[in-house]
DNA sequence: CGTGGAGTTGAATACGATCAACACCGGTGG
DNA sequence: CCACCGGTGTTGATCGTATTCAACTCCACG
């Protein structure tokens, strides 16, 4: 990761928006749901993203210790609402990015905003398998596999499924049995 | 995903590193420790990356359709030897993108480099957290847990670090007592 | 102080893995 | 063209790991 000074003398641009703030401890700076979703690269203390599940139950996301970046980075690009919650963990003093922040990167040329769309894709895919694997149950990442692929049921192997969704053959098939007597 | 047409049009530059291929099914287009990597773009068919553990158990990373990119980024982009198995589940077409293209995307400015090695960094951790929720169970994650993050097991309350692992509070104390018994 | 959250421990339970047996093809070679 | 073989998928029995529920301790904080 690179360093706070990197990070703010190298561009001037980029400098216009940032901005340093201390936040005392236990401070929720972000909720879900929220539009505006912003950076924080963290100087001095602790930050957490988390989310928090139907049924109430919490996930941490990502622990932000110094120098560390954290933030709701699809949110943050596609400016859609977030889903995470950040919040301090200790007495903190981070560095703010606002989202002209990001703009910034996406105005020089095409082919690059492209591989950035790819790879915020990539991010969000995995973010979203990474909570599934956390929160749910073999039988709701089934589930949730054959709403978002639908096609690919009938071009893979069970077996491959199974290994995607991080369960064995045998449990694929008996999910898949029981489904049917449904 | 943006559509090929795009990828291929907009930068003559990126279009001389990119080359059209048919690949047969079941074809492994590349393994582990292949120091080139690169990526694909499936026009047609249905790839597949996945890893195998040190019991020689498969884990399916990614399925890639139609329209979809497979890759080993991290690999690609750092220029390390690559993690993953890339391989052909049906007679595909492919447009084979070298690593030149990516080297494209970093000539331009300074802040957009730091930009794209965060995003960079958030992609290999959430890959390496993927792999650890699929493949380990509640006790390695604690130790890998320990081993990368030594510093926070003192400032992070331990229900937090729980949810972090995608295990209760309850199992990871148990976890803890039985360490200190060895 | 004293109260509520954090952490621990134990018992009962549930979920998924493992092991094993077998049915069902799909492809290959005779 | 058919018979065989190996791999995929299914099903059942058993086992192990982690969850749930509950009770209790210990601080930290108000």
């Amino acid at each position: 990761m690179k360093s706070l000074e990197e990070l703010i003398t190298l561009n001037e641009n980029l400098r216009k928006v940032v901005i340093n703030k201390v936040i005392a401890k236990k401070t929720i700076i972000q909720r879900p749901g929220d539009i505006i979703t912003k950076g924080y690269y963290v100087k001095k203390g602790l930050l957490r993203s988390y989310f928090i599940d139907e049924k109430g139950k919490e996930y941490t996301f990502l622990f932000a210790p110094e120098d560390w970046m954290i933030s709701d980075i699809e949110s943050s690009i596609y400016n859609t609402p977030g889903t995470l919650f950040i919040e301090t963990l200790e007495d903190s003093e981070v560095v703010i990015i606002d989202r002209k922040a990001f703009q910034e990167m996406q105005s020089n040329s095409k082919s690059l905003n492209i591989e950035l769309t790819k790879l915020l894709n990539r991010v969000a895919t995995l973010q979203k398998r990474v909570i599934m694997l956390m929160s749910s149950s073999a039988i709701d990442r089934y589930n949730h596999f054959i709403e978002t692929y639908p096609q690919l049921i009938h071009r893979v192997p069970k077996k491959m499924i199974a290994s995607y969704l991080g369960i064995t053959q045998e449990t694929l098939s008996k999910i898949r049995s029981k489904q049917l007597k449904n």
